[in-house]
DNA sequence: GATGAATGAGGGTTCATTCAT
DNA sequence: CATGAATGAACCCTCATTCAT
């Protein structure tokens, strides 16, 4: 008997991708994954009860696999800013080299498929972080005000940064990073 | 497509802004954006010849008249900590009250309706706040980076400021702008 | 405007009575009963909600519109025999003329699309028939049966015969409908 | 084709004959069918080459099966009336017994599965039974009308009879029986 | 101009059938 | 032989758009 093969999920998962980051999940059409994943229309149907459940599914593997590397090489016994920008960096890096999902998730936060419930639960995959800007403020290192507002901040410029290099075309030097780096920090820094 | 009632084109855009804040691009129809706007579907396409251009005039509306309330009250003799303040709190305020503006916009970026040639041209409309920034850069009170990624930095940061404030039904105070701003300023000047 | 058109309806329900006779409920598609109608397939959504409802409303419609004519010149007044021969008469002709309907409802009492209490509601059209039997039984005329069970068996040995005739191309005489009204008769006869 | 479990078949079949029955041929699916009898999908693909196979397949189980049981313990040396009456009891008790088969059988007549040809067939089955109407009728024991319409007469009241029974939860004493059959026969007698 | 019924292409999903294991 | 994953045509239904009123 021919077994599920998981590598098809991941097909579909990065077809789907490259699909709302071309034109958006508006534009989406299940023949259209099924074809960019090269598998047949109702072979969606054997690994997705529905258009919902894959985008559901793809929901969270997005914001699981990126939470695993943003905290990778994190280690709480280092220096606040050790620590802060270890973290940023990875969040900087993941964005930029997975921005399709990125979009994804922008859209997702305001579409027809994602349910309150789940939104909600994506924060609790920042925990660590949170605990760690909890930690800059009690340092004094940051400003003190509400936690996930300074997170929000953070994460929210990064986007913003890599829409700007994406949509410009803008080669991402060293420097750049570094220059982007400052602005986010100063904008912290107490 | 000679609009004899203004005001229906006003009740489209509105509608149309509504349904997309609820349920993204992905999910309107366009009998859906009648019934919202409460006239039949057929009288839509009296006012657009079709979905496209629909939501090409409604971008292109949101565009205008965000540019036009940005710099009310911005004078360009004022020093340019003044200018800078002015135009950060119009944009801040014209996005609170235009929340689903924003969202809209965003979803545009990444959809199958708007051209690219749409996207360039939005810009234009910034353009004092452009000069402003470059006269910031001359006087040395923000750093001497790219001017488009300073503007989409300020801007950026105050539309994840607000989608904290509208996604977790904050209040917002004046010591909170205040706040917010500081992050936004310090992350900028020199 | 362009109202709806009532006479849409009338084309729908027979068009799907035409295909269920040919090929049963199993074989039915909307864009068969679409193009036998003379619709689009679209346009079949604005009368009827889904497939559904349209089996529904057309299950309603034959049985209202038969136990009207069931009744047709029927007077309770008249003796037990001549009221009875009139609904006999009356429901012989009407299955022959009607005879897609028969196959129709037959289809129905086994089929996903009819719940429990839509079937039930049919026997409430037979009330006149039901009394008239309660009559006949009291008057000694017939077999003190329950009467439930000579109504079905009036009905259904009508619906037998009709299928013989119709299954086997045979042209229907008066001499046959006497005939076949004597069995009946016969067997309900004390 | 070459089934080499017999078991398998008669899983299939009485799958088939419950499901039908409880939904109609509307509304089966070969994975439905696969699901109630406990085997694959694949494996009912080994024992008949397609759908409309093993609809026709069953369907001509049934109409053997149902023959061969009515003509238990009949014998032709035995009065008319004898003989009318065992076969009558045979038939109501199979059909008692194999309700579902009834039902298949009948929305067989008015699917798009089962040819003309096949339909003519079941006729021949019953032969004798043909044969001792044509008897009573030379023996002056019943009325003097086509055949055919005489053994359609008695097979379908019973059926009808039975679908009062069933449809009405009604348990089936040997009293009922007996009045059964006095309709029946006062139906047919001279 | 305004309406909503009508259209039919196209979307999501199912299903008979095939095929690799 | 048995399995159930894979296939793609076909099903139900929706939706942008047109058209008669």
């Amino acid at each position: 008997m021919k077994p599920r093969d998981d590598k098809k999920i991941t097909q579909i998962f990065s077809a789907t991708l490259r699909l709302t980051a071309d034109c958006g999940m508006a534009g989406i059409t299940m023949r259209d994954i099924a074809r960019e994943a090269n598998i047949a229309t109702g072979t969606l149907y054997i690994y997705f009860s529905d258009k919902v459940q894959l985008v559901n599914a793809l929901f969270e593997d997005c914001r699981k696999s990126s939470a695993a590397i943003y905290f990778k090489g994190y280690r709480e016994q280092d220096s606040f800013k050790t620590g802060f920008r270890k973290i940023w960096d990875n969040v900087f890096e993941y964005r930029v080299e997975h921005f399709e999902e990125a979009i994804f998730l922008e859209q997702c936060y305001h579409s027809p498929y994602i349910g309150e419930s789940q939104k909600e639960m994506s924060l609790h995959l920042l925990k660590p972080f949170y605990r760690l800007i909890e930690r800059g403020k009690k340092e004094q290192e940051i400003k003190d005000l509400d936690t996930l507002l300074l997170l929000i901040f953070m994460i929210g410029s990064i986007t913003e940064f890599i829409k700007y290099f994406k949509y410009n075309n803008k080669k991402i030097t060293p420097e750049m990073v570094e220059d982007v780096f400052g602005i986010c920090w100063d904008g912290l820094k107490q």
